[in-house]
DNA sequence: ATATAGTGGTTGCAATTGCAACTAATATTT
DNA sequence: AAATATTAGTTGCAATTGCAACCACTATAT
């Protein structure tokens, strides 16, 4: 069942896939629990968040977090219906508009934070040294 | 909006969450490309494949793969709908069944797996050195 | 200027997922 | 042995995803 690629390779490959499985497991469930919403709704919101404007077309989303227009169209509508973002005309372009982050919305990035940040650390980052933990960032850029 | 975790904690968690998206959507792309069904279900027939009997009980796929028991349940539906693999009773366990791999399902294995081993080697080896691998797989095991 | 292609975004529909409730069988208590 | 708790697995239902078709606008070509 081995072909041309290398048995070192496919172990690497087997152990990164199961650990994006337990860790977003893990960190799913914990927002979960905490009543919290899923990580997509923190993603957007930061990257929005992050922009000076504190504003981002859809497609800038999409191409930032990876993620296909149609789900994205109804992840925003979500977010808008919670009153996390809104909605703005886009003068430049009248095909799109402008999503924008609100008071709601950056008060559930902030609410989102400590209960996301004590999952990253616990179920990641606390199995490694500092020192791991900068190979592994190191060479996992080269993914991106 | 930082806490009492890293920022190269974080940077690696991102670039961890990052590659994960780009390399499933690169894989499974692949595959459906070629007609090919998604990953898991190769992960299901593999785990069953690898078995020496050629069966598992559902939980034991569960536990392998880390799929919940619903989604596990219907998506041996769609494998022995498919004639993948069928259910046999399990005499010491009435509850439940095993699960085994039947002829087509191992042609299966056979056929996705170039396609699966190209994808793998292009969206993610061919990124890194040997030694680099290496080093990944040895700190990725700790997550597992 | 007009036709054509491309882009940003939405929507209908089918497939998949997630949750909770459930059945049936096994394990544990008392 | 009866009662209780656990475990394996399924199913109904709601939410989410994926795809294809679509609308509206912008960019390009003639």
């Amino acid at each position: 069942m081995s072909g041309e690629i290398d048995q070192v390779a496919i172990t690497a490959w087997a152990r990164l896939l199961s650990a994006q499985r337990v860790l977003l497991e893990e960190v799913e469930g914990e927002l979960k629990d905490k009543g919290l919403p899923p990580l997509a709704w923190y993603d957007v919101l930061f990257e929005i968040y992050q922009h000076p404007d504190r504003r981002l077309r859809q497609f800038e989303i999409g191409e930032k977090i990876l993620l296909s227009k149609f789900n994205l169209s109804r992840l925003v509508d979500r977010l808008e219906k919670n009153g996390l973002v809104r909605r703005d005309a886009c003068p430049e372009d009248q095909r799109g508009a402008y999503v924008v982050i609100i008071a709601d919305g950056k008060r559930m990035l902030k609410k989102m934070w400590p209960t996301y940040a004590k999952a990253i650390k616990e179920s990641f980052a606390d199995h490694f040294s500092k020192q791991e933990l900068a190979t592994l960032s190191r060479l996992l850029v080269k993914l991106s």
